[in-house]
DNA sequence: CAGTGGTCTAGACCACACC
DNA sequence: GTGTGGTCTAGACCACTGG
């Protein structure tokens, strides 16, 4: 999927030799001379290319170096807070999950303002009780606008990925916000995840949008903070990278 | 503090007058041709300086139209998550803080696994209460590794930021990992923040490290979950950015 | 249409890394 | 030293936005 412009072709073909492999981590790039020849093009479109690679965290180094292939791609960070699935599976678990309620009614207060839609507007509601090696971690409480949740009635949410589906029939997520905090167990959440009544559960709330800014899905999931919790790596200058992480077992709380 | 290249100085001009409010928010920047003009480069050195605000989120914009300066300038999220002062006044709210201990002690277990210590290795630890508008939203448990931990007793924690003090004696922290979770208030700290024993508290635990790599700090903060939240902003294909946020009083949770 | 940013080229000099 | 990336210039054409 050439994109356009030679440089993002350019920076697709060298992702390409990277993610598969051909580039193994730790290993230096070709030099910007080395490019410019095999490309043919100059080097200032060479540089773009590696530019944007540089910004996906794929590559790092300075002057004077060739610049190596980074440690851990993790991902893309997008896709690792969007899919529950992909998360477990990249953490070398094995997920699961469960649809307890698949339903059309009015939107409650919160939902429908995260939405821009009055309260009581007819939205789809979905329940989903979220496994990690069969055992219960989260809880997802998700509501989406009717144009769009009505195409969830058309595949199986127990499958996979709602996001998967909803991309299969043409509905992309491009943007996202995240609110992470703690609030104590409700009895109903502590029932379904098996954890104390009142005891802490990490909780993230999320609105999700289109190209367009209009907001389609509002989120609420309930994790057990003893298996999962959130990493960010942060250095100065560069940017933030956010993923969710399984917690060692044993660990002290 | 111009930085060396040319783009740097552009781009330093540029974000001074923007932040100084001389560029108001959704307002549009001057032409790249004019800036050409007023700074006399060349057009490629003022499009790398404009990569760099564009990369920093201050600025958006496409083809055709002239960037204008984004709806909020977020700060710079290292910054944000390394100064509670400088959160909570960008919020509007009136920051303090109460050191409760300064100690030289042995390193537990978990903090000398952090910093790559032996158990029990003298260490800096600081226990810190910190207050969002006279109220108590945060305790703050740091260990410093020896060396760096000496300099905190050469000035008063309480006056202003851990951070900035040891900057000014050249300890520059570059880099941080941060792992966010919930856990149940102990007694102790349910005591410090006023909050009932055993309900949830959302806790970031870090690990910050020099231009060397070496960790020198560990932290493990714990807030008052119905006053501190942590929010990303997750765009596909551009990059997170993390910020704590106050949520608005009277949320439901 | 004119103005603007997006892309691309060709060549140059410098600073740093490694030998 | 040689090779490398970092910086800068001057000029060109295209694609999009707006009046």
């Amino acid at each position: 999927m050439p994109s356009g412009s030679l440089h993002a072709k350019l920076a697709d073909a060298l992702r390409e030799r990277i993610v598969s492999g051909a580039l193994a981590v730790g290993e230096p790039l070709p030099s910007e001379a080395r490019l410019v020849e095999e490309f043919g093009t100059s080097r200032g479109t060479v540089r773009q290319a590696l530019s944007t690679l540089r910004n996906e965290g794929l590559i790092e180094g300075g002057q004077g170096r060739r610049p190596i292939v980074r440690r851990r791609p993790m991902g893309q960070p997008f896709e690792t807070f969007l899919s529950f699935s992909a998360w477990v599976e990249r953490s070398g678990h094995r997920p699961g999950q469960r649809t307890i309620e698949l339903a059309r009614r009015g939107a409650d207060p919160v939902a429908a303002d995260a939405l821009r839609l009055e309260p009581g507007e007819p939205v789809i509601d979905v329940l989903r009780l979220r496994l990690l090696d069969d055992e219960s971690v989260m809880l997802e409480r998700s509501t989406f606008v009717l144009d769009i949740g009505l195409l969830l009635f058309d595949f199986d949410p127990d499958a996979g990925s709602i996001y998967a589906g909803l991309l299969a029939r043409g509905v992309e997520i491009v943007a996202a916000t995240h609110t992470i905090d703690a609030i104590a167990a409700p009895a109903e959440d502590a029932r379904l995840l098996g954890v104390p009544k009142g005891g802490p559960l990490l909780r993230e709330r999320r609105t999700a949008s289109l190209a367009d800014g209009r907001p389609v899905e509002y989120g609420d999931d309930r994790y057990r903070p003893d298996r999962a919790t959130f990493t960010i790596a942060n250095e100065r200058a560069h940017h933030l990278a956010l993923v969710r992480t399984v917690p060692e077992t044993g660990e002290a709380l």
